[in-house]
DNA sequence: AAAAAAATCGGAAACGATTGCACAATATTG
DNA sequence: CAATATTGTGCAATCGTTTCCGATTTTTTT
């Protein structure tokens, strides 16, 4: 492509190479006089050193590879945000990958990265527990793994997550506390952490407050918006119907939404809602949506802080357990008031 | 990192590093046999090979710098979905980056990209008027550059946008055949051609129901989203406020609906609304919104496709001036009902 | 069966940047 | 002023692939 490299400023300069790497890098064994004639030249004719070039001998590419489950997700979105926003203070890029739900899609993505394209990657998995042979490939080519939301149980690393036990627990109490009878639990039925520990947050209200949860009540869901929203219609179609209900997805609360929008249903009144979600509009939503919202952005932020850390210096060892819980937030509205 | 490379095999199986290359690239020069050594021995590795030396030796990344003035609105969203649902196919990997609507961030990162870190880029400028002077540094280098949206009006290329002038002027025609008699423009107030085309929409309606539109009312807006709603809410307080709202960008049409809110305006009856907007969920507004939705995928997959095919085959130069027009949707709700 | 053609493979030079080592020129010290 | 330390620069190897040229072997053709 671009014909200028450090040779051919070397040469108009009357210099070797190497002392025009080092000028270019500052280093400090280059005098200021030559440092500058290069530094001039360069300016003038925008030169930027090739980075594969620069990378092959380094052996690191400076970009970090970020594989979410749904990259359009509001979630996620903040999360690569927050990411970014100190990448790119620190020189590094990020390359997103899309693993649409898809374990195979994940470990397709993962194979591909496995020469040398990424000095890291961070992930919020697929699925949890179905394989994580991939994962190890990973391990083998010495590349760190991070996990965030949906990490891995049985592979050890730095761990970002938000504190859903609790938030859930905080939740379903509300929605009891306003004189619920019968909650529904609307997760997703991938085997996650993340929807296993809303679950158990769930439960755990449940039994404070002396009540039985009714299995059928708790619902798993795939990842078709229409499928879904049918299995609602039914749900709340049935004279028993539930009068309040926790969206432990983004997805699955808005599928309640257009549900009961369509049925007719008044909410609070005859169901109440909490959701999960990132949304910026939860309170231009008719009626205004309860939500709990993870910190997204600093999620991301934090997670990408530690990771340059560990990865400028030698000390720090990425692949050793260790995990970050950051609190969600939970914002009543008139969903379930 | 990776200690196992081509020559790492070579050596395993007795054969020259030239041997192995081939044998993994399919060449038609290997036997048979000894291409079934080669990949039997590469997969049991898990072996991929390195990223860096090959970019380096091809003179091409295959990945594709993005670059977007706001990475969490829907429509960008959108597109770089578009954009990596056929990348992702052809081998293809996305750098996306975040302009900030700030063209100092814009300029800086295109001039980080010009070692060749990427083959093109695709972008959505932040201002097309300030200055083009980093565009041309692509061109020196004999980088690509596709447009959408936002595209450059002083440098050719490929140039994706959508039928603004037309939505507009449809959305404006839907809101005075509805009675409003003082409808109101939003719209960004960076030099776009966007904006630009959409005002000349409104105007145009204006005209030809015989009307003159309040030059008053066609009303520039920043990106903080706290300035604009106080904007908005001193303009719906006066008496004589408008009636009627074209927002030309998403964040407007919600920064209205809030203002509105606040003031306790009815909508339809007090103020209609339509919006330019990609989100998902505005039929679950309060009240459902009236918009135009831009062709996010289709915009960003067919650029993808040009690209690609572009940058396979010498015969198409990828610096001509073209310009393709993708239609909208317009979708009236309750907003304006 | 000799000649020509095709099929397989190896050697070595690139791609462009970084860096350990060597060496010269200058500055500092005893 | 000689000996040593410091500073500034050049040479050459290296990172891991790909590919141009040959070289050798095998197959086909006359």
């Amino acid at each position: 492509m671009s014909e200028i490299t450090i040779k051919f400023l070397a040469e108009k300069l009357n210099l070797a190479s190497s002392t025009v790497s080092r000028a270019l890098n500052d280093s400090h064994e280059i005098s200021d006089k030559t440092k500058k004639r290069v530094l001039d030249l360069a300016k003038s004719l925008n030169f930027q050193p090739n980075a594969n070039a620069r990378s092959l001998r380094e052996q690191k590419s400076k970009t970090i590879g970020v594989i979410v489950p749904d990259r359009v997700n509001n979630f996620f979105n903040l999360v690569i945000e927050g990411l970014e926003s100190v990448c790119r203070e620190e020189g590094y890029s990020l390359i997103v990958y899309n693993s649409y739900e898809d374990v195979e899609q994940e470990k397709k993505i993962i194979y591909s990265l496995l020469g040398g394209k990424v000095d890291a990657v961070v992930i919020s998995l697929a699925d949890e527990e179905k394989e994580v042979q991939h994962l190890e490939w990973l391990r083998e080519k010495n590349i760190p793994i991070l996990f965030f939301d949906r990490v891995a149980r049985h592979v050890s690393g730095l761990k970002y997550t938000t504190n859903d036990l609790e938030s859930a627990y905080l939740a379903t109490k509300h929605l009891l506390d306003k004189g619920c009878k019968k909650v529904a639990f609307l997760g997703l039925s991938n085997t996650s952490s993340v929807g296993k520990a809303r679950q158990d947050g769930f439960i755990k209200a449940h039994i404070e407050h002396g009540l039985v949860y009714d299995k059928n009540l708790l619902i798993g869901f795939g990842h078709d918006d229409i499928e879904n929203q049918k299995v609602l219609e039914k749900l709340f179609y049935k004279i028993n119907r539930p009068d309040g209900v926790l969206a432990a997805a983004e997805k699955l609360g808005i599928a309640t939404l257009r549900a009961l929008h369509n049925l007719r249903i008044k909410i609070p009144e005859q169901v109440r809602i909490v959701s999960f979600t990132n949304m910026q509009f939860a309170d231009l939503l008719s009626p205004a949506l309860s939500t709990i919202a993870q910190p997204a952005f600093e999620l991301g932020s934090t997670c990408a802080k530690e990771l340059i850390r560990g990865l400028k210096s030698k000390n720090i060892n990425l692949f050793e357990e260790k995990k970050i819980e950051l609190p969600s937030k939970f914002t009543i509205r008139d969903s379930s008031k």
